[in-house]
DNA sequence: GACAAAAGATACTAATATGGTATCATTAAA
DNA sequence: TTTAATGATACCATATTAGTATCTTTTGTC
């Protein structure tokens, strides 16, 4: 069961290293410093950037940055990013919607477990992090 | 991010049918009786059966039932046949531990959320579904 | 203006986990 | 002895995640 994937976390190293040096940074520093594969970072970073997280610069002396204040990139918009909509998946009946929600109580316990761990979830932001 | 699987699920609505019924039930019939695909069906009953949460019955007039009271099937039980060990992942750092692990806030962060989720989960067993 | 160093776009492959099927052997009641 | 059940095991299908490859576009520097 995993909370959070690779795609998330190694957007997070990113973006913590990115906070750290308030500067531009390119895609092959930020690989040195972590250590991680040159074309996936690169499909990392190019996604944060389309989401808005990050500011790109092209062409020579390019590079990323945030494009907004540390406090304000929350894990929860970066796993939803990555690994889309966050929830528990609570019944798997065939096919359709189930007729049984109402009176479930499994339904019932992994909803409150879900809110609690969304509540946990919502106060991490990179500014947390690093 | 899926807290509970297929398999996990089917097991849990048949052990909630034992658990009803107080008698041997033959898996044809909780395939009627849950709509899940018999040798599916079929392979989480022996599942169940070598981890002696049910017993069964052999031969014509076989079938399960539960080898023990609801209260004392938990879920977490059940979660960890299917779905192996439960933790929600911290670190994908390349290969080996992280060197980081002590003051990695992201991991802190993970296990408080798993601790609580543990705590609540431990709560839920086959009678408190029913 | 040519070159080089960067990001953008996109398509593809690989690995893994989950979900599901098929087949044959064994047991035991009728 | 037949039949209706479970046991064991091997296999296939699908989805998700992880990772690669390639080509285009932009822009600072010589
Ligand atoms: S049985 Fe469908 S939501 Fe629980
Ligand atoms: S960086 Fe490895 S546990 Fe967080």
């Amino acid at each position: 069961m995993k909370l959070i994937t690779r795609n998330t976390d190694y957007a997070l190293r990113a973006l913590c290293h990115l906070a750290k040096q308030d500067k531009v940074v390119t895609a092959p520093e930020l690989v040195r410093a972590l250590g991680v594969p040159h074309p996936f970072m690169r499909k990392i970073l190019q996604r944060l950037s389309q989401e808005k997280i990050l500011k790109s610069y092209k062409g020579q002396g390019g590079g990323f940055k945030l494009n907004k204040p540390a406090e304000e990139i929350y894990l929860m918009r970066i796993m939803r990013i990555f690994q889309g909509n966050v929830g528990l998946n609570g019944c798997f009946l065939k096919k359709d919607i189930c007729p049984n929600k109402g009176r479930c109580v499994l339904r019932k316990k992994i909803h409150a477990i879900e809110d609690s761990v969304y509540k946990q979830l919502r106060e991490i932001n990179i500014a947390v992090l690093i």
